[in-house]
DNA sequence: AAATATTTTTAGATTTGTCTAAAAATTAAT
DNA sequence: ATTAATTTTTAGACAAATCTAAAAATATTT
């Protein structure tokens, strides 16, 4: 399996969680940063592979193998974060990157000798549970703050969006995962957030409550 | 900077060692299992950046450039090596195809953690010397065994070759670095070495003690 | 249901790294 | 010092992954 083979299972197994009827030519091509030529030609490869259902105009959808391949990649990418967090000191918005290296390293036992010097651990530095060896991930039970009725308090147990200014921005507000909050008020008109915070009031957009996963 | 120039640097570095004088194109292309032809095209593109001095059928060098590159990515197989047996419970003969994987990952951050991580190693777990961070590599006063008179005590410091199978035979003959060993006897005819090893009397063809490094 | 807009695919070109086969340069042998 | 052998380079082709531009299919509007 080349880089790239892996690099486009990976973002249709992302999208399919969104989108379960099927995935657009156009959002792979958003998501790897390439033209929708570039797709069309990707997914004939995967096709004939049997990683993927793919009809001509109808979107696709991965196969059982082609499935279980992109959570193999997802594993190796997350246990990497882990070990860059827990073992080299990494920042949480720093391992993204490296981690899109390192998920391509083709050796079972690394990544399995890896997940038990990492204590087999359940999730990444994002909240984002890690499948096991044969694929199992844990579903876990988490809403975006945004859908939180006023007056709960609840705990951050993960992140939609990973990108560095997001996570930047949860840095500075000091807000990582396990951190306890309590929504104050919620604004109709535009869905601002009023939550409390580490004992302050915190503001935050739409934008922000739309990306930030709590329990 | 590629995988493949990597690569190619990394190989003639290695066979710079060898022949100081200027390495060959065949003996290149035997190295990365290529074709001449294929050596001469990615010549040409390394003279360009700057990172060998190359005239046509002249034999290659590399720049000061080109030999930082090279000890660079020498320093990153050697740590992965060194990670792979010491925190993931590789044997010595498992580590080197991964360790050719790992050490095109782009990340100076990553390495640099990682050589803290180890503790800064001086030696991968074949006895090489791992340059630091600027590329200053320690000069180890090694010799081969077959070099060594009849007679004397020394201890193993390293391997030329690192195939699997010449590490899985020192295996087999329990010697790793640091057994201690003296020498019995040397065949005048064809170098044959008899030798004692961990209370045994073991003898060993030329072409093994032309590849075992003691001290 | 036409007309328009959007999405997706095709056709053909480009880049990187490789190859084969033949030509050129260098080295070795007589 | 020729001839022969070896090494190296050139010329032209190929596969993988990408691109642009145009065509085809699908979706949306009016």
């Amino acid at each position: 399996m080349t880089t790239s083979e892996e690099n486009y299972l990976k973002v249709i197994y992302h999208l399919s969680n969104l989108s379960p009827k099927g995935v657009n030519t156009n959002a792979i091509a958003a998501m790897l940063d390439t033209k929708a030529s570039s797709v069309t030609d990707m997914l004939k490869k995967l096709s004939e592979k049997d990683w993927i259902n793919y009809q001509k105009y109808q979107g696709v959808s991965l196969t059982d193998k082609g499935k279980l391949n992109a959570k193999i990649i997802v594993r190796k990418h997350r246990l990497w974060e882990v070990f860059l967090v827990e073992k080299l000191g990494f920042a949480w918005d720093e391992v993204h990157e490296v981690a899109e290296e390192l998920e391509h390293i083709q050796s079972e036992k690394l990544i399995n000798q890896l997940d038990q010097f990492l204590n087999f651990p359940s999730f990444d530095p994002h909240g984002d549970p890690i499948p096991n060896a044969k694929g199992e991930i844990i579903k876990i039970e988490k809403q975006l703050i945004s859908e939180i009725e006023v007056g709960k308090t609840i705990t951050c147990v993960g992140v939609k969006d990973t990108s560095v200014d997001f996570l930047q921005y949860l840095n500075k507000q000091n807000i990582s995962l396990g951190t306890k909050m309590k929504v104050l008020d919620k604004e109709p008109f535009d869905g601002t957030l009023k939550i409390e915070v580490n004992s302050n009031v915190l503001v935050i957009s739409d934008k922000i409550a739309n990306n930030l996963y709590v329990k």
